[in-house]
DNA sequence: TGTACATCAGTGAACGCGCGTTCACTGATGTAC
DNA sequence: TGTACATCAGTGAACGCGCGTTCACTGATGTAC
């Protein structure tokens, strides 16, 4: 069968979706492509029409998943939202809940440093931007003090996302996330007023 | 053969020290068995002389790696280390380059997140124990916002390690660690100022 | 307008491979007599 | 003291399975005449 026009694109990001999610949800290494072929509705041989390897395909979606979320950053930022209300929004229980539909660096970050370098090398590319996005929202210091701290602030989102998702006691969790609340905002505090030392 | 007394503990030993480290430095999915037995000079066979399955394996070097962990860090409280020195220790680009030989949760959260609840309970209860010991070294708040900033604390440093690896530009990597230094120390010192608020 | 052909997204079986796990077996040693 | 036997840590081949990848094939549609 000859399909129509776009058809083509459309599949090709029916995969990259079902991709993304599933590999935020459940990690790169535990998404076999057989499986992912069939949830896209596909089977297994037609991934090869789409791209070249696995890797590849890591790589579109983590290229797609960073810049989403950093257009939404952009966004937010564009509707007053600020870098504190960007703490609150990230360190929720919805958020710690539903991995596949989150922070791809939370899920990810760990399985990408395992990975070949053209793929890092892409990873590195983009998670530089969001920390300079970051920075520019810090409320001072000099540029490179402000790329550490921002690099630290993610960092600690990250981290305590992550942990508050690998813990099994409902209690210490939720925890956990309001503690990283509290922090960051303090953590953003302490370095505005650090300029004032 | 029959072997010599406490000769099989020594040999169970010797594979979880294997395990240990290559879990840590590859993640758990990537280390088969037929390979984690040769490293420990053993053959494929042997592993179920020692433990029940792959995840009872995991668990126990969960559990072992934190132990260690939070003697060496009791340890070096008593050698009159401050917490502002555990967290200068910890964003190292020494620990960085050799995370098999460094901090388990670090490396191995992100997977633990997706292992059943029995290796995740077990984690729990360690972590929980590692968070209340770096609470009781915060300066300054009341018991439970104690564990909510130790745990943020602690995310901190765990996701400012895993950025740090996952670069792949060894200058950002530096900075990245060089600035969850910067804010961890901060942060620390900002809780102990909040009592005052 | 009607027919023959080229295109190519998608099919589904097959490839070699490594996975976790099982099991019949080996053979050096400790124990019983 | 010497011999027969039980023990059991470790061997290594085999199990079924799912992995990433390949490839000959299908068949609906667009294009050429």
């Amino acid at each position: 069968m000859r399909y129509e026009k776009g058809q083509k694109d459309q599949t090709r990001q029916r995969i990259l979706d079902t991709a993304s999610r599933r590999f935020r949800g459940e990690g790169v290494s535990a998404v076999g492509l057989a499986g992912l072929m069939r949830d896209a509705g596909l089977t297994n041989g037609a991934f090869y029409v789409h791209f070249e390897s696995k890797e590849q395909l890591v790589q579109e979606v983590l290229v797609d998943a960073l810049d989403r979320r950093l257009d939404a950053l952009v966004a937010a930022k564009a509707h007053g939202a600020t870098l504190e209300d960007a703490i609150r929004d990230y360190l929720t229980p919805a958020r710690r809940d539903a991995p596949d539909e989150s922070c791809p660096t939370a899920a990810l970050v760990a399985e990408i440093a395992h990975h070949p370098d053209a793929t890092r090398a892409l990873f590195t590319e983009r998670i530089a931007v969001f920390i300079d996005f970051i920075a520019a929202n810090l409320p001072a210091g000099d540029a490179g003090a402000r790329r550490g701290d921002a690099a630290a602030l993610f960092g600690m989102m990250v981290g305590t996302l992550q942990l508050a998702r690998a813990v099994s006691d409902a209690a210490l969790s939720d925890q956990i996330l309001a503690g990283g609340v509290v922090a960051g905002i303090a953590l953003v505090r302490a370095l505005a007023l650090q300029q004032g030392d």
